[in-house]
RNA sequence: GCCCCUAUCGUCUAGCCAGGUUAGGACACCAGCCUUUCAAGCUGGCGACACGGGUUCGAAUCCCGUUGGGGGUACCA
């Protein structure tokens, strides 16, 4: 294991190809970048990466720096975009072509393909440095004169290969497993991998961070940066984060991306708090960090090197500790966009809603349920059903203690949750009843549920008028249903 | 097929590099407490070193192998 201390300043890059969302892997590994650059100093890049890509991607550029930002990943430079850096790949690709570090290539994709395919057939191993004979000069000349196209392949090293990678230790790729590889194809694009290498080299990049899917094309970097004499940056290999099918986490095991996070409700905080502990962990039993925190304790030796299965439950549980935890503004902020589905937008600002998501925010896993919680809150009518209620329409003196109840909370000079309370303890003594005998139907009268915040809670959020409403249309539903039930009853004796 | 990575509770992980722990924490699950309900919270429980060989007085920890999982093997990125 070659782990040596990494030592700042670094420059990092988030490097995604623009799909149009930002996966939570790419996240995660977004995360990284930024923690090893906020924790050693020096500057976190956005690359985006669409080497021979239409050019319609301004789109997916926009939601993918939306998505960070979102999340609270910085960037410090950038994006770049790699389509726009085309010529400096192509003159890479030409110096090592004069240097004879890369050679014209005039086979076909079909031709290779099948030769491939006959060499594998025959349960041989493949190299394109074994499987076709190198043309001569002159015959390269020549074709190239005819104006036949051409690929450029690159000229990997015919020695071991060791790439020193500071998350798994020393990576050995035997001089067999390595081949040549095209640089430039037949009409004149760069592959990824020479676009990538160039770009590091221009932009300095110290400290690669990326996915696990990168260590085998590692090598292939290793020769490039070579061949362009330069210094390659340390690398450092994520492992993949899985779905609950032990696969790669893919659209068929829920949702994937930044965005759609986003939208089920779960707050930023959390997502960033859960990824960076996919994976990394500060090596006591902290859990619940936000990004400052984080920024303390990282390190980027103690970064895992095993695949994580994804786990929503332990998500949302994070989340939930984010939304009773952070400011309540803030959370009003990020809860806003829910209200609209619940068709509570106009009330956003309101006191009410205020008070309400406040009561609730410790009983909802993300704001999607937050926002519908908040709903009865600024019901018109609650549509009582008999037969739910029916312990209570059997309860006869119910309906006249509910009024005198209510009538002492007109009189009450301070509706809050002291004396709302205080008074229907004393009600409640004073006809020798338990406090739970009117506390359970006032909650019902004023939410249409069992379930609920502590009830003076959910008496103040309501506020009188609305409260005084609810407790009217409460009482007569009581009697109503009370009278169906009892003529029912006679009619049945009779 | 070949190359590479990887392996601790169902899940995320600490411990491994510098062998000696009742193998720790968290999510989930179960029970209890609290309580006006539902949550939250608190307490407790369940539950793991993939397997087989070595090395050693002693192995989760070091070595080898097997098996499982993942990645790569393109004129994709």
């Amino acid at each position: 294991m070659s782990k040596a201390p990494i030592r700042g300043p670094v420059r990092v890059r988030f490097a995604p190809s623009p799909t149009g969302f930002l996966h939570v892997g790419g996240a995660r590994t977004a995360i990284y970048n930024e923690l090893m650059r906020q924790t050693l100093g020096g500057a976190h890049i956005l690359r985006i990466e669409d080497t021979d890509k239409a050019r319609s991607d301004d789109a997916m550029t926009r939601q993918i720096i939306d998505a960070l930002d979102w999340l609270g990943v910085e960037i410090d430079e950038g994006p770049f975009l790699q389509s726009e850096r085309g010529d400096r790949h192509r003159a890479a690709a030409h110096q090592l072509l004069a240097e004879d570090k890369a050679y014209h290539c005039f086979r076909t994709p079909d031709e290779l393909d099948a030769r491939r395919r006959e060499i594998l057939g025959r349960g041989e191993s493949y190299s394109y440095r074994t499987a076709f004979e190198q043309p001569s000069r002159a015959e390269v000349e020549r074709r190239i004169e005819a104006g036949e196209p051409y690929a450029v392949r690159f000229r990997m090293p015919d020695h071991d290969l060791v790439v020193e990678d500071f998350v798994r230790g020393d990576v050995t790729f035997p001089a067999e497993a390595l081949d040549d590889f095209i640089i430039l194809r037949s009409d004149g694009t760069p592959t990824y991998h020479l676009s990538v290498v160039c770009d590091d080299i221009d932009m300095g990049v110290t400290h690669v961070v990326r996915g696990e899917d990168h260590l085998s094309n590692t090598p292939k970097h290793l020769g490039l940066f070579r061949g362009l004499a330069a210094e390659p940056p340390a690398f450092g290999h994520l492992p993949l984060i899985l779905g609950a099918d032990r696969k790669r986490l893919s659209k068929r095991s829920g949702a994937t991306s930044v965005e759609e996070f986003r939208d089920l409700g779960i707050m930023p905080q959390a997502l960033y708090n859960y990824l960076a502990l996919l994976g990394w962990s500060p090596g006591d039993d902290r859990e619940v960090m936000g990004r400052d925190e984080m920024i303390e304790a990282f390190s980027a030796e103690r970064l895992g090197k095993t695949a994580a299965v994804f786990d929503l439950d332990k998500l949302k549980w994070v989340n939930a500790l984010w939304m009773s935890k952070i400011e309540l503004d803030e959370l009003l902020g990020h809860l806003r966009p829910f209200l609209e589905p619940v068709g509570l937008l106009d009330r956003a600002d309101s006191e009410r809603l205020r008070t309400a998501a406040d009561v609730h925010r410790r009983r909802a896993k993300d704001l999607r349920e937050l926002a519908e919680q908040l709903v009865p809150y600024f019901e018109e009518r609650l549509d009582y059903d008999a037969e739910r209620w029916k312990k209570f329409v059997a309860q006869e003196e119910l309906p006249a203690l509910l009024e005198d109840l209510w009538q002492r909370y007109e009189a009450l000079e301070r509706f809050d949750i002291e004396s709302t309370e205080a008074a229907l303890r004393a009600l409640a003594t004073e006809h020798e009843k338990k406090a739970g005998f009117l506390i359970h139907p006032v909650r019902v009268a004023l939410s249409n549920s069992k379930a609920g915040p502590p009830l003076f809670d959910l008496v103040v959020a309501m506020g009188r008028e609305d409260g005084r409403r609810h407790m009217a249309q409460f009482v007569d539903f009581l009697r109503r249903s009370r009278s169906a039930t009892a003529s029912a009853g006679s009619d049945a004796g009779a």
